[in-house]
DNA sequence: TATGGTGTGTACAGATCTGTACAGCCGCGC
DNA sequence: GCGCGGCTGTACAGATCTGTACACACCATA
């Protein structure tokens, strides 16, 4: 029961800070939202802040295993083909973007709020995007050059945050599938692509 | 004077908000640093929402003149290249993103903490990127399809924020520059490009 | 000198936020 | 039954936030 209830503060806490944000979600509306009392709570979260960093660390771990699951099923539409596994990156992000609930990229969102890189939540914010590249890295296939494979997944990042925040800010639906498509684009450059 | 004093503020508060955000930046704050009286504030602003919602209309009219008037000059860089004036976005951007106190942009960051759509925050911010992408569409040389012509400026919209991301976020600084790789490849596909 | 517009300085009301204190309840092993 | 760990419920301290009130100062113009 009692990790059942702490996971349970963190999940509760992670979709009110993914909805409003940061500051403006008070302690108090987690502490009802989750409908445990207030002592519980700050029995295992000593202050709002290592609650915060709890979520963040829940919306990662999510994010891994989600990304891979996700990635490996729609990397199946692609049979046989090299970049199949990149091009199902774009999928599982129209997914996420057409979603009921989307509120843009908890990290993201987090840096907007947390903008000193020395701040601790922004650290976890870039480790997060260091993870997504790192992802995107081992998808592509065998290229030649190791710079090469370092810039390719820089790009296809560039284009994933670029898609979340066309998503949100600007309420493009439909930004995973153009980011797809530029991505479809970029790849015959680097020789990957259908002609390729 | 009093136009003055209300400007003094708006600016004050622009900068707070951009670099802490807007819930955690306290009326207080923009107060004690603007280095006028609450009285006085309050004349101008019955309210913070009205002084959030001023400080995104100054954000708005500041990135309006700037980028007309960077990209003007730095399209000067690629004499008589019909794509001088998209690639000079980026480098406009690239200085942007370089900057001392660069904070990403107002719009996305609001979105981060605004997240309700019928919000008047989070339609200025939408009105924004709408600007955007029209002023994008503008810098577009001629092209035979008028459907292509909105696709390339999402598209352009994509890699802009992309790139805001990937520096704020990330901490890419040079992310401007990459995407201004990834627009000329791009470019090559709808005919533009050097080799077009 | 009188007046009115503009601004200052500050105290404060009232709400809300984080975090603490403390009395009590419930279920389970002994 | 009894003790005890885990949880509840709530009151409250102390800080901070938004917004208001009010007395006063400055200064141009009549």
């Amino acid at each position: 029961m009692a990790e059942n209830k702490r996971a349970h503060l963190v999940e509760t806490a992670l979709e009110l800070f993914n909805e409003f944000g940061f500051h403006a979600t008070g302690i108090d509306r987690v502490q009802a939202e989750s409908g445990m009392s207030k002592t519980t709570m700050y029995k295992y979260f000593p202050s709002k802040e290592d609650l915060i960093q709890a979520a963040l660390a829940l919306r990662h771990a999510q994010f891994k295993t989600r990304i891979t699951e996700r990635t490996a099923v729609f990397a199946q539409h692609y049979s046989g083909r090299p970049e199949a596994a990149l091009l199902a990156i774009f999928d599982a992000l129209d997914e996420w973007l057409q979603s009921e609930r989307f509120f843009g990229c908890n990290f993201i969102n987090a840096t907007a709020e947390y903008s000193d890189p020395a701040h601790p939540v922004h650290q976890l914010c870039q480790q997060h995007k260091q993870t997504v590249q790192n992802f995107a890295e081992t998808q592509i296939p065998p290229l030649t050059n190791d710079d090469q494979r370092d810039e390719l997944a820089r790009e296809i990042c560039l284009l994933i945050d670029g898609a979340i925040v066309s998503a949100q800010a600007a309420g493009h639906k439909d930004a995973a599938r153009r980011a797809k498509r530029m991505l479809e684009r970029l790849l015959e450059f680097y020789g990957l692509g259908r002609a390729g």
